[in-house]
DNA sequence: CCTATTTGTCACAGTCCTGTGACCTCGCCC
DNA sequence: GGGCGAGGTCACAGGACTGTGACAAATAGG
């Protein structure tokens, strides 16, 4: 079901928890490192991520941190230390939740649930900026009531840039989202399918409502 | 700030939790049994629930579910046993947080800004210095609420500038950090960005407030 | 197999940005 | 106060970036 990144350094821990949380019925992605969970969340953006705070290298917080630049997803820390301060050290550097080891698998499960939940109700299907509505059960975007036809690549891109509204992306972290390449840095593919969106959903194109470009830096989408 | 629903139905932790939660900058109601707490929730909306979950009468994860009936708030439930069942019972009754008793303050405070923060869904990654407001995800610069624009070289070294408030950085280290080495160490290059840094932030340029200069050393922004 | 759609690439033009050097001003030390 | 060196100011030409339209390759659908 849910895309689960886990980050635990001890071996016998990280099996048990991936074995747990599998049988609950996710998809779990294990790793033991933060470089690692890192590099997991550019290229396959999971749903949910569980990281140890004692790792090796990167500690579990400042993973925490990093993703948080990356992708508002869900954060739980793991810790066998229940110290006030970490937990809202923890807290304050993004995390949704902060368990302490050692936990029963079902606790582990619920809490996870009770953010999935949380979420999906707080991100619902359907978003709306002014005349803009984009229905991403339907996958479906109509403007002033009107539906507009998108290719699915100018979908994803417009997807991706409303799932981060107000924040600024570039081109590397679109074409590395949107499309799975490896790609040149130097490619105009980005500015291309923008200026397509936009032909499609900007009433007036050169001076854009909703996608804004952000010279020297990347794109950013945010509401009228 | 938030307004803040707790249920508890002890009075000496009652009021130690209200006052606690107040003093964070809370606005809090307290009961002590949930009818008056779910008459609460159908008459004032509250942003957040806190619950017991040992009540005379309905117990808190009764409570949690007739809520959750009635509103999508987000509910923390608040026991004095950490028995792993109750945890699941409680997170499936709807719950979006189960924290054991005792509690210090600030890590409740931190679990219920989480909470919210996760629920505004904004992570305004955002750096206020008096009058002047740096939004590091919308890559934004603002001056008492009016927006400016900045180059991006500009933003780059006002952005490597305020990573070290306080410090004073040297021409040569911000020349590795906002240009690419292969710059002379010997050129006006990063006293003519400064400059016009400071003439789009300072109030008076020639007398500074953000970006003061080191005679010899180099450039120091310290807020005002 | 053919056609229509979609997608990646390119060239070009316009705009904005930026590094540079010259020159000026200021602070500091004697 | 004078001299010196560090920093401020300025204009401008070259360069970097982006928007745009055209086009060909890839893909899907019939």
């Amino acid at each position: 079901m849910a895309g689960i990144l886990l980050v635990e350094d001890d071996p016998s821990v990280r099996a048990g928890l991936e074995l747990a949380l599998t049988r609950q019925g996710h998809s779990v992605t294990a790793y033991a490192t933060g470089e690692e969970a890192l590099d997991h969340v550019r290229s396959r953006r999971p749903e949910i991520a569980i990281l140890d705070v004692m790792l090796p290298g990167i500690d579990g917080v400042e993973v925490c941190r990093r993703i948080r630049r990356l992708d508002p997803l869900p954060i739980i820390l793991l810790t066998a230390r229940g110290d006030d301060l970490d937990v809202v050290v923890g807290l304050e550097a993004g995390a949704d939740d902060y368990v302490v080891k050692p936990v029963e698998p079902r606790v582990l499960d619920a809490r996870i649930r009770a953010i999935l939940r949380r979420l999906e109700s707080a991100s619902p299907d359907r978003l709306t900026f002014g005349d803009l509505v984009i229905d991403r059960g339907a996958l479906k975007v109509s403007l002033a009531g009107k539906e507009i036809h998108l290719t699915p690549t100018e979908l994803r891109l417009l997807l991706e840039l409303v799932r981060h509204p107000g924040q600024v992306l570039n081109r590397r972290y679109l074409l590395r989202a949107v499309w799975d390449h490896t790609h040149v840095a130097d490619s105009r593919l980005v500015d291309a399918c923008v200026q397509r969106i936009r032909a499609k959903i900007e009433p007036v194109p050169a001076d854009p409502v909703y996608i804004h470009t952000v010279r020297g830096f990347g794109y950013r989408f945010s509401p009228p």
